[in-house]
DNA sequence: GTCACTGCAAAGCCTTTGCACTGTG
DNA sequence: CACAGTGCAAAGGCTTTGCAGTGAC
């Protein structure tokens, strides 16, 4: 803990965020965004929470709940809904590049994959309804390679 | 209101479930299936309550939930979570092609539609990351053309 | 008659909100 | 020092569960 912000990029699109919006950076707010980062995985409120509770062993739910939403407002988050359960959370890295999941329904672990040509198939179908796409969500469910060996 | 089932197949297939599992044909259980494949479209619990209650009016939330997952065990329904709120449910029917969901963020409308294509590189992306394809959702989000005009 | 089903109300998740206190800018 | 942010606990949706009474088989 030097006190220098391990993800930079992350941290200055937060701050700016903020400045435009008169809000304030506070210790918690730093130690949510470094325990959000470094999971590296997707991140679900409950588990943050165990992770800035070893730093800052007060900080509630609500506090966590709150800021998760201000960092899906500055788009340094995205917040997924997966079939099962609470929400869980993942990086927003700046490149735009959408991804999409691949999820195995026995152990759980995600993996995530981007294709081009699925996304225009996307865009043409909803052309063809008459919408105009802002958003969408595409979860693959299946066995990952080590379960099947096991099943 | 004869009497007569007026979705037989589904009708029948419900029956074989519950005369294999030891269950019952209640006056609630058909009365809900009557509304819910008369409501033709993604239907909430909220929703097939008022429906029911129209000729029941005495009926439970938990008989409406605890029927709805009757339904999704004998093949009758499927379950979909969308991004907002609460679980909708349509119906299943017995061909078992699959389709996904196109959403108006503004007025909520959903429209269904399919693309072997995707459907096709969705294995392909599965088969590139050793998993074996169960399942699949995909939600587009956008704005219809009427919620286009209206912006 | 049995045993599953029902309706009610209570409890369970996850998430949001109200409020007095705190601390950033 | 103003006003946003915090922590707590209470309240909110949606869904499930426990229980005593009811009704299908």
């Amino acid at each position: 803990m030097t006190g220098a912000p391990s993800y930079p990029a992350a941290h200055a699109r937060l701050l700016a965020y903020m400045k435009a919006h008169g809000l304030k950076l506070t210790r918690q707010r730093e130690q949510i965004l470094e325990a959000f980062l470094g999971a590296e995985k997707h991140v679900g409120v409950e588990e943050l929470l165990g992770l800035v509770r070893r730093l800052q062993p007060g900080i509630g739910h609500a506090t966590v709940y709150r800021t998760m939403k201000l960092f899906v407002d500055s788009g340094i988050a995205t917040e997924r809904k997966f079939s099962e359960g609470a929400t869980l959370y993942e990086p927003e890295d700046g490149g735009h590049h959408h991804h999409d999941h691949l999820i195995c329904t026995r152990c759980g672990t995600i993996v995530e994959w981007e294709n081009e040509a699925i996304e225009e198939l996307q865009e043409q179908v909803a052309r063809q309804h008459g919408f105009v796409l802002t958003d969408h969500k595409m979860e693959l469910y299946g066995l990952c390679s080590n379960c099947q060996k096991k099943a």
